[in-house]
DNA sequence: GGACTCATGTAAATGGTTACATGATTCA
DNA sequence: TGAATCATGTAACCATTTACATGAGTCC
């Protein structure tokens, strides 16, 4: 029925190379959080059942005096991964609980919502200050790991997001400041 | 432990006026959609839930012929909602399949990726010119509906947000064109 | 009569979150 | 020694989707 998004997502963080369900889900924070993420109660079962369809591999390894399940993808597994990423991506509109209460914001006093709109502006500029780092040390790998052109414009996309976010919720609160005005271009 | 959220999107629907569970799944979808959808095997379930809560009553009627359950909201369930409203948003960051891809659009080949970036294009075009219609319809309601302000505003997000989406697919293709090129400004 | 819409629901399966449990190693 | 980090996992609970079942009224 649903697809198992979880799962190809650590098949193609696995065909980048061997890793523990521990490191995979620190790649996945440090990388594609910006617009993927994964947990704990998640990544260790489903591991353990990609291993059970031999989609992938799994040995006990001591890394500096550390015991870790290093988990490999095999040729099924890499398999799979590309069967998935040649079907097209089904768009899901995302629930955006900012926006259900900006839509009943007329129950609540408008300095409520001008705390939630200063809230997201806060947010977009972490945002556009972490993707700055982050720009710069993909630009400087480009040359070495061409792969990085596609990881630029997941960056990117999360730039222009966090930029219009950041724009939205200025103007929804000057708006907010003079209610009796209608719309403007 | 997770906030039953479809719970106050239907309380905050049902504060406009008594519906049955068809019409208020009609409503979400003709109103909301661009943010928040519900579906069938949810409404009905937590609407008898809420019924037992105390949050709405609910009574048969016949309308033109047709036998409808139709859900008012009481008291404390404006008290629930108006509750809710007070509390920040949580943000969630959204999985996004289509970025996932691309994220490992290296394994493809550049004409897959532009088919997925035309497609985004087109469904933003699409949005867009929804957008518009919705538009007029609000700000000629303004005057009579002042609420509709704040509908408005999400309407605005959505906007920026597929034009956004627009510009970005646009920059990717034509990144992918020339794929040797680097990042400019 | 047949297709379509209105209308209410149930069942099954999966997805996803949070809290908790456990234990080893590293570092101050 | 105590806190932080590395590391693996389980349990409980709720969210979400999809498919299915059912039946009445409307329109052609």
């Amino acid at each position: 029925m649903q697809p198992n998004r979880t799962k190809y997502a650590l098949l193609g963080f696995l065909s980048r190379g061997e890793s523990s369900a521990y490191r995979l889900q620190e790649t996945i924070a440090g990388s594609v959080a910006n617009f993927w993420r994964e947990n704990d109660g998640r990544v260790y079962p489903i591991l353990a059942k990609m291993e059970a369809e031999g989609l992938v591999t799994a040995r006990e390894e001591a890394t500096g005096g550390r015991k870790a399940k290093i988990h490999t993808i095999t040729d099924a597994g890499l398999a799979a991964l590309d069967e998935w990423l040649a079907e097209d991506p089904v768009p899901r509109p995302p629930r955006n609980e900012l926006l259900l209460k900006m839509f009943f914001g007329y129950r609540r006093d408008p300095a409520t919502l001008d705390g939630w709109l200063k809230d997201k502006i806060t947010e977009s500029d972490a945002d556009l200050a972490r993707f700055a780092k982050v720009r710069s040390r993909l630009e400087g790998m480009l040359s070495d790991v061409p792969d990085a052109a596609y990881w630029l414009m997941t960056l990117d996309y999360g730039e222009r997001r966090a930029a219009f976010e950041k724009d939205w919720a200025s103007a929804c609160r000057e708006r907010l400041k003079d209610p009796s005005r209608g719309e403007e271009a």
